[in-house]
DNA sequence: ATGCGCCTCAGCCATTTGGTTGATCTTCGT
DNA sequence: ACGAAGATCAACCAAATGGCTGAGGCGCAT
């Protein structure tokens, strides 16, 4: 049984890397290529691959965490394996959340991303250990939702934004914004505002 | 004249890429490959490639920079092309300063690489347009030294770190803190610890 | 229709932060 | 030996920030 992939990423180098690497490979066959999310979506309808590799990052237009939703709605629907430089915790569990089987960092080994490829196709869940224990973590201490204004608030500070600054481009009150604030500090368990930013960064709120 | 290549990557699935994208131009040959700074200095020392193509981001060890550094000091001195996902405005700068012959992103075309690696052998400065007029945006406002001090300083205020952790975790006072940042803020062109922490990264100073 | 969550706003208070001036000490290069 | 630059600290003041209580309006779901 070989296993149809679909590569998805926007760096034309990394593409010819991963045909080069599961070129070597018997039990995996590439079906297709994307740049962009959007171009993923309408060859995954058409090809029905297994398995969809795919980067994270996408350049424009839609990311892999939306990609990924959107190919799990597929019927059949692929199993979506991450490929990634990144590993930021928020990206992981999102893209876990989106249904991805998997999520590998792209300094792993190419026998690692055939490994994977073939596990996620057999319905197996595939994480590097490393990220497996961060995953678990994040389970454990879940960050608590902010709603889209908080999240509106919490841009503007990470720009450097003052409370007047950010009331001004809301349309709202120092006090609206300062009201945000304090929520935002509550529940990221914070006190100040260049630690809510540090964390906003760090879990990849923003 | 065809052209010798040092890889210098951290991914072995972009090495095979690049080994892939360029096997197939006749004018260049790939004559070593490293997947850290220490691994290129050694080759390079030895190989005396004409050019070394190397990422930034290079995982343990030494950086692109610091590695393009201490390539320029060899004798012969490879020219260093830079390629990498990431543009942040100092780190472009930083390489070109380090004696960068050039800086490309990875989401360029296959052609462009060649062609890059060729005009670096050849003496040429090769940037993608973008990349040009950023750079020479930099040149006109060269963003002023920071102290060693003050780097340590801003690396804490980056935390979302209060002053009187700041002077904690320096064992000084606060005052001496509060000294430091009213020099990093003038640097900076600022006035408010939020906002030299989004320019501070905004600049890759951190 | 009755809550519940969210957005909005107000006032008060303690603390932190940013701005200023000025001082001592060390180090480094010339 | 001299000046320049950096690191350290002090005192003071104005402004911003963070923490608190409270409150009105709006949409949405049960």
């Amino acid at each position: 049984m070989i296993t149809t992939v679909l590569l998805v990423d926007d760096h034309p180098v990394v593409r010819s890397g991963l045909r080069a690497v599961l070129g070597s490979a018997d039990a995996v066959q590439i079906v297709g290529e994307a740049a962009t999310g959007e171009e993923a979506l309408t060859l995954a309808a058409h090809l029905h691959p297994d398995v969809v590799l795919c980067d994270l990052r996408l350049g424009n237009g839609i990311d892999g965490i939306q990609t990924t939703t959107a190919l799990r709605a597929l019927d059949p629907a692929p199993a979506v394996l991450i490929l990634t430089t990144f590993d930021r915790d928020a990206e992981i569990l999102g893209a876990i959340e989106a249904g991805a089987a998997g999520y590998l960092l792209k300094e792993v080994d190419p026998e690692v991303i055939i490994d994977g490829i073939q596990r996620a196709a057999a319905g197996d869940t595939v994480l590097t250990p490393d990220l497996a224990s961060r995953v678990l973590k994040g389970m454990r201490s879940p960050l608590p939702k902010l709603t889209d204004r908080e999240i509106d608030v919490l841009r503007l500070l990470a720009t450097g934004s003052a409370n007047k600054e950010i009331a001004r481009t809301l349309f709202v009150t120092e006090a609206t914004v300062k009201s945000h604030l304090v929520h935002i500090f509550t529940k990221l368990g914070v006190d100040s505002r260049s630690r809510a930013i540090h964390v906003a960064q760090e879990t990849g709120l923003i």
